[in-house]
DNA sequence: ACTTGACTTGAAGTTAACTTTAACTGTTAT
DNA sequence: ATAACAGTTAAAGTTAACTTCAAGTCAAGT
């Protein structure tokens, strides 16, 4: 299995054809060969449009990946994807905690015995606002 | 303190005036009263709101808010903010286990001492994408 | 020869959750 | 009285990440 069209690319991916003719467009992708004016991958590429996927998935930007891909022509591939892991993780660390948080919220609010929705907003209100003015 | 315009909604809670008046727009929270055409707004109207802010930060869209809001009028209260808690908190759970795998596999990449982002995009591919197919 | 199916393009459409704009009204301060 | 200020409306604009559309190309199969 040497080069494949865009088909097999989002049958193997998941993705739809737009989306990765989108990622094209957008430069988040290695332009494919072309055959016939069709696009043709091959392994090496789908490698690329695994990273893309990966760090999109951690909740990277088009814009941001757009950069990534620009600084990693000038910088050290190794630095780079080291940085890049430690910024993501830390967003990804943040979110959890955000998250738990309102698990918190959640919970007070499911247990509170409160018996209409304006007493737990009350609470609510209390915990995230007042707290934090 | 006993009524107060849109203004200090707004100071009080970080939203913007226009988005109180989205929320109003979209009934997931009440109509305020009125003086002189001015929304006058008080703490019961305020206890409303916390509870909208709390399941739009818990992940709920406007649309499943306003269905809350009708489930509301034909169902006791409790009863139903319980089955809207614990059905959140499991969403809110698996977002945390995404969020895991997502920093497992940042993880892998950042320690894997692979030198091109190709390599780290194979990695991610297999460990993502095949493993799911 | 002709249909089918996969592909091509640029441009326009989609969705969510707001924000911005334009034109106006009513209250308060000087 | 007049300017500044806070508020009002409907309608249009914004942003991200795609998708859909319209019109066309190309190779293979019947």
């Amino acid at each position: 299995m040497k080069d494949f069209g865009i088909g097999e690319v989002a049958a193997r991916t998941g993705l739809a054809t737009s989306a990765i003719r989108y990622y094209e467009r957008m430069c988040i992708v290695p332009k494919p060969y072309r055959l016939n004016g069709r696009r043709l991958y091959d392994d090496k590429w789908m490698n690329a449009l695994g990273f893309t996927m990966l760090v999109l998935d951690a909740g990277f930007s088009i814009r941001e990946i757009q950069k990534i891909t620009q600084a990693q022509k000038t910088d050290a591939p190794s630095a780079f994807l080291n940085r890049l892991a430690d910024q993501k993780m830390n967003q990804l660390d943040e979110q959890i905690k955000q998250i738990e948080q309102t698990k918190t919220l959640l919970k007070m609010v499911s247990s509170c015995g409160c018996n209409s929705i304006e007493q737990c907003g009350e609470l609510a209100l209390n915990k995230t606002i007042c707290a934090v003015t």
